[in-house]
DNA sequence: AATATTTACGCAAGCGTTTGCGCTCTCCAT
DNA sequence: ATGGAGAGCGCAAACGCTTGCGTAAATATT
């Protein structure tokens, strides 16, 4: 493991120019800039982070956080395609991600009460996922560490946040419902109102189906998982027989709704049209394959990485809420095989 | 952040007793021991890592090698339930995680290369998946670093590796087909012979085939997704319209067992009866829910992450291969609808 | 040609720990 | 009383890097 040391040594000049040269820092000639260049590649130097950051007193990790019921719901995390993005985005800069998934009493907690926090003193936060409490999110801003969210935002508060384009692509889903499937009765399976997609997504039905002069039907479960979306779906169904469309606010819920459909006796899409939300993995291979909005997740963590760098970079831009783009995959479960389907 | 200086001077002794203090080292009266543990208590005191790992000139990270391929096939990612367990366990004793994924270029090439490794020293390597080359692995090994092996394993060499009970766990489903299934024809349906759960799982099934006196009838497919799960079976019940059961060496591919035999007029589980093997998160929800082996993913994470923590601290155990602990999930997909089913 | 400015570099302190070595003091055996 | 052992503690160096400051030379300014 090479130092600086020693390539001052080789070179014939003293550790200060080597870092400076090294760093893109004024103050070395041409020259010998050059020669030391030669001589850290020659020596396959790498500078040893630790002493660096002890040095600058900064480091450059930045901590990944989320919320530890993400796994015990044994739902289809979406978080690692963030974080691969993350990384992505962030390892070509130098930095390094460290995930720290916290229990719900932690993020009850106080910031600092987390060891990472103390000991690895992160160059900067990332909080991902829907179910952070508020607070904890202002914590995070508060600590003066640069922060950022994906897939969550506060509304108090403008912490930079990365989310998916949600009321554009749910209002896109449900115009396309309404576009083929005759002007009937679409219903709307959502989530908690404190998950801000669920909300955004909601508006977005909501102007797709206000647009056409349609009459809203909203259901608000408790969470979105495969077992709400049947159990709501049977409640539509129940209470309104002639729904002949159903938006679900996630593939989960879409993928519930299929069942309940199924065991209702109702035929997917030919009674009843179904579109979901996310496109994860699963959505193309259920039965029948699912129309869906897909969110692009890896994207939304390159993004996030991205924006971390311009801010610890110092560049002070405040943008608040930025967007990336959804695209409607068109399955089978809409009812409409058109050639451009998925893909 | 208080640092060892202030909690010196608040008890009024050296940073050098203090630092032994508080590392439970030796050469510090108890009295003062307790006095600095109190003052430590109260500022609040946590170590800063960097300048520990300048002074040990070791670290307090653990890499955690994956191929960048496992995202791309957009299949069901079992590595978050492994880096999962490994934070719990890591965390706990002042280890963090930092998850790298590389391409396949950069797993072939050499170790060194990846900057992450020389400019962080990481504590030890954690490489997680089949799809890792087995020279790389070797090098990792080689490096001197404390390196464990996750859902993988080497022949020549003995490197750690934590693996699922695969041979028992096939064998258990695939006798519990026999039992059930009137000692009818039952196919395999397995992955490429360099993933080494594929060739253990094999010999579960050979063994349990073989131990009932019916004759195998085994199916290689270049990798393990719906569509060769899909296709394979396709082929098997061509080939032998006779099968009645379907022993899969993963979940996606009985999946696409499950699909193939739809499409072809078989009724699962009436007519044909079939099972997988990982339990991941989709396979309560298939159509028919499927009968799998369920590997405790997290629980893996958390082995690997202890037996490294052993390791490092200096516990020269050198066990090969160590053993979870795999559970028979029986749900609908093989036509026994027990009671004491799934949890 | 004399002075002011800039450029290129070295010195050395400092970041917060750990740890080998040496010192003092107490205690016990001689 | 004297010696040695061991416990308890401090000194100071070291880890590898960054950076403010000082200085000499080179260049620009009048």
């Amino acid at each position: 493991m090479s130092t600086l040391r020693e390539i001052a040594d080789r070179v014939g000049v003293s550790v200060a120019t080597v870092s400076r040269a090294l760093n893109d820092k004024p103050g070395v000639g041409a020259d010998t800039r050059r020669r030391i260049l030669d001589a850290a590649q020659a020596v396959e130097y790498f500078p040893n982070l630790a002493a660096r950051s002890l040095a600058t007193s900064r480091t450059q990790s930045v901590l990944f956080i989320i919320h530890r019921r993400q796994f015990l719901a044994g739902e289809d995390p979406f978080y690692p395609y963030i974080m691969q993005g993350l990384e992505e985005a962030l390892t070509s800069e130098g930095y390094a991600v460290m995930p720290v998934t916290l229990s719900a009493s932690q993020l009850e907690g106080s910031l600092a009460s987390i060891p990472a926090i103390r000991q690895r003193r992160p160059a900067a936060i990332v909080l991902a996922g829907p179910d952070i409490p508020s607070p904890f999110l202002v914590a995070a801003s508060a600590s003066g560490l640069p922060t950022i969210l994906v897939d969550n935002a506060t509304r108090e508060t403008s912490i930079p946040a990365v989310l998916p384009g949600n009321e554009e692509g749910c209002k896109r889903a449900t115009m396309h419902l309404i576009e083929a499937h005759h002007q009937s009765d679409i219903a709307l399976l959502r989530g908690p109102s404190d998950w801000v997609s669920s909300e955004e997504r909601t508006d977005g039905y909501l102007a797709a189906v206000q647009a056409a002069g349609l009459e809203p039907l909203i259901m608000t479960a408790d969470d979105t998982t495969i077992e709400t979306g049947q159990e709501t779906t049977r409640q539509v169904l129940e209470a309104r027989p002639e729904t002949t469309a159903i938006v679900a606010i996630n593939d989960a819920m879409a993928i519930g709704a299929l069942r309940a459909a199924r065991k209702m006796g109702r035929d997917v899409p030919k009674n009843l049209a179904i579109t979901g939300f996310d496109d994860i993995a699963w959505a193309a291979y259920s039965d029948p394959p699912l129309t869906t909005v897909r969110v692009p997740t890896i994207e939304m963590g390159r993004l996030a990485g991205r924006l971390l760098i311009d801010r610890m970079a110092g560049s002070l831009t405040e943008i608040s809420r930025t967007r990336v783009d959804t695209r409607l995959i068109i399955r089978e479960s809409c009812g409409c095989h058109q050639e451009e389907s998925s893909e």
